[in-house]
DNA sequence: TATGAATGAGAGTTCATTCAT
DNA sequence: TATGAATGAACTCTCATTCAT
C-alpha cells in the first residue's frame, strides 16, 4: 500500500516517454502532463531537464541493469553466468515494456545532450554491462572453461551478440524483414550455443 | 572534368553533416552553407529536411555499403567473405572519417524522425547488411563451412560481433574504460577466430 | 530584550535584499529564506511582492532619511544646515554598507513595478530630500545668507551636487575612470565650498 | 527620400520600448510588434536581446550625446562652453521626446543586464559626459576663468547640478510635488548664474 | 497562524519553412 | 532558377502567487 511521492511519478513518467520517444522529443510538459502535475513543479524536483534525464538514468535504468550481480553470484561456472546474463537482459529488456524506442540511443552512445558531463551517463551502462562480461570472461579462461585468445576480443564478440539478438528480439530491427515469429527456446539454444562455442576451450 | 549538379553538392554537405552531427543537430542552413548555395535552394530539390535526409541516405550511405557485394563476388569460401564483410565494414567506417557521430545512431535504428516512414528508411541499411551476412551464412550451411543451426540466429551473432567491434574500434564506446591502444592484427585475427569458431562446423 | 516579530524580520531582510540587488532581481523566496520563515507567510503580511517593497519603502528607507530633521534642528545658520545635510546623507549611504545597488534606482525614479502608483513611492523620497533642501534654501534667503536667485533653482542645483556626489563616493559612477582614491577632508571641503559659493550671498 | 532598412526600424523601435518601460519591461515581442515585424526577425539582426539594448545604446544613445563635440568646438570660454552643455543636454532630452522613463536608469548605472560586459555599457555616457565637463573645468581653471579648487569636485558639482536640472524639467521628479510650471528663461539663467558663481575665480 | 509544494503565464531563443524578388 | 529575409510555433526555464494541510 505504498503511495507513489510526485518525484516517482516524475521518474517513471520520465522513463517511459524518454525511451519511447528518445530525449530531444520528450518535452518537459509531457512529462508534467503524463505524471499528472503541472509543468512548474518538475522543475522543484530537477534543475534541468538534462539532469531529469540523469536522475531517470542512474534511477531508473542503471539501477536496472545492476541487479545482475544478485544473480550472477548463484552461478558456478562461467558459462552458466553467460546464460544468466542473457536472460537477464532479455527479462530487463521486456520489463521495459513495448516502448524501447530509445533503448538504441542507449545501447549506443547517441546523445542529443549539450552537456558533455551528461553524455557519460550514457557510457556508464555500455561500461558496467562491457566490464562485467569482461570479467566473467576472464573467469573462464582462468578455469579454463574459454580458449586463451584476446579476453577483449571475446567480451566484444560475446556482447556483441547479445545486444543484436536483445534488439532483435524486442523489434527494434526494420518491421518488414523475415521476423522471427516466436522466441522458441530452440532459437535460444543455438544462439547459446553459437556464442559459447566462439570462446570455449577446444576439448583435445 | 564532370561539374557537379547543385543537388550532388547538397546530398555530399548533407551527408558529412548528418553522418558527423547526427540529424537534428544538422541545420538546414549548415546544409545549404556548406553546400555554397542559399538556404532557399534546398526546398528547389528537397521538399523538406527529412526527405533529404531520406535521399541522404539511400544514395549516400546505402550506396556505399552495397559495394560490398563487388567485393564478396570476389571470394569463394564463406569464411572468406565474412573476412572480407568485416574488413569492407572496417575499411567503411575509416572512409567516413573521424567523425562518426552519426554512425551508432544510423547502426541503431534510433531516430529523431517525426516521419515514422522515414525512421524505416534507417532499417534499410539494417536489412541490406543483415540479409547480405545471411547469404553467406546460408551459403556456408550448404557448402559444409559452417555448422547446421538456425542461420537467423548464427547471422544475428556475428553481425553483433561485427558491429560492436567497429564501434568500439571507432571510439563510440565510453571514453574511459580500457581502450586498446592500437588495433593491432593479432586483435583481429583473434576477433575473426572467435566468431567463426562459433559458426564453423565441427570437425569430427 | 524586544522581540522581533515575524513582520519585522520581513520588512528587514527584504530592505536588505532590495538595496542590495534592487526590485527585480529580489526574488520573494530569498526574502523568506533570509527572514527565516517560510514563503507562504510573506502573503500573510503583505498582499504582494509590490505592496511589501512599498511598506520597506515607507518603514524602513524613507524612515530613515526623515532622522535629519533631528540632525537639522541643533544647527543654527542655512549654511551649517546644507554641511550636516550632506554629512548626514554621506553617512546614510555608508550605513546601508556597501551593498548599495539600488541606491541609483532609489535616487533616481527607475521602477520595474509595474503598479504605478508604486512608482510613485519612490517620489516620497525626492520630495522629501528636496523640500527639505528647499526649505533650508528658503530661510537661508531670509536670513540674508543666500543671494535671493530662484529659490528652487538653488535646491535643484544643491540636491543634484549632493546625489552626484554620493554617488561618486559611493562607487556607482563607471567603474573605470579616474577614481579619487580616497576620500580627503579637503576635497569634501572643496566640494563644499563649491556648492556654496554658487549659492551664498556676494559680500559687497 | 530615404527608405528605414528593417534594422532601423527595429533599432528605433527597441529606442523608444527601452527609454519607455526599462530594458526588464520591454520585452522583444513587443519590440517586434512595435517595428511591425516578425519576432524571429529581431534574432536576424541582432543575436539576443541584451546585445540589441548594447546597439541601441550606442547607435541612438551615445551617438547623440557625443554630437556635443562640434557645438563646443564653437564656443570660445569655458564659461560659455559649460552653457552649450547644458542646452545641448536639455534639447537633447527634449529630442528623446516625453518617454524618458529609462533615462535614469541609464543615467544611474543600474542595470538588469546580466553580462557584466553591458552593464558597463551605461558608463560609457556617464564615462563620457563626465570627461568633457571635466575637460571644459581644467580648460577654465587654466584660463583663469574659474577657481583652482579641486577640479573633480568642480565637475562633480556641475554634472550633479545639471542632470537632475534635467531630470526636473522632463518630470522624472515627484509628479506631485510643487512643479515649475514652465521652464522660463529666468529660471534657466539663473541656474546657470548658480552654477557657475560655484565655480568662478572670485574677482579681487 | 504558518507553510512550502504546486502552479502556469510568460519570458528569450531556435530553426524548418515560406515566398517576394 | 535561386535566393535569403522573414516568419512564428514550439522549446526550456522562471518565479509571484495560491492553497491544502
Amino acid at each position: 500500500m505504498e503511495k507513489k511521492t510526485k518525484r516517482d511519478l516524475m521518474l517513471e513518467a520520465a522513463f517511459k516517454l524518454f525511451i519511447k520517444h528518445g530525449y530531444k522529443d520528450t518535452k518537459v510538459i509531457d512529462i508534467a502532463d503524463s505524471a499528472g502535475i503541472g509543468k512548474g513543479t518538475v522543475y522543484e524536483y530537477f534543475p534541468s531537464k538534462e539532469l531529469l534525464f540523469s536522475q531517470v538514468f542512474k534511477e531508473k535504468i542503471l539501477a536496472e541493469y545492476k541487479k545482475i550481480e544478485i544473480l550472477l553470484s548463484t552461478k558456478e561456472t562461467a558459462e552458466e553466468k553467460i546464460v544468466a546474463f542473457v536472460q537477464f537482459e532479455y527479462a530487463n529488456s521486456k520489463k521495459f515494456g513495448d516502448t524501447l524506442q530509445m533503448l538504441p540511443e542507449m545501447m549506443m552512445n547517441t546523445s542529443a545532450l549539450k552537456n558533455k558531463g551528461l553524455q557519460n551517463i550514457l557510457s556508464l551502462l555500455w561500461e558496467y554491462r562491457f566490464n562485467t562480461m569482461h570479467s566473467i570472461i576472464l573467469e573462464g579462461i582462468k578455469n579454463k572453461e574459454f580458449t586463451s585468445l584476446n579476453s577483449e576480443m571475446m567480451a566484444i564478440s560475446v556482447m556483441g551478440s547479445i545486444n543484436f539478438y536483445i534488439l532483435y528480439e524486442f523489434d527494434m530491427m526494420p518491421k518488414d524483414w523475415p521476423k522471427i515469429v516466436e522466441n522458441s527456446k530452440w532459437e535460444f539454444d543455438d544462439f547459446m550455443e553459437i556464442i559459447l562455442t566462439g570462446i570455449r576451450q577446444k576439448s583435445i
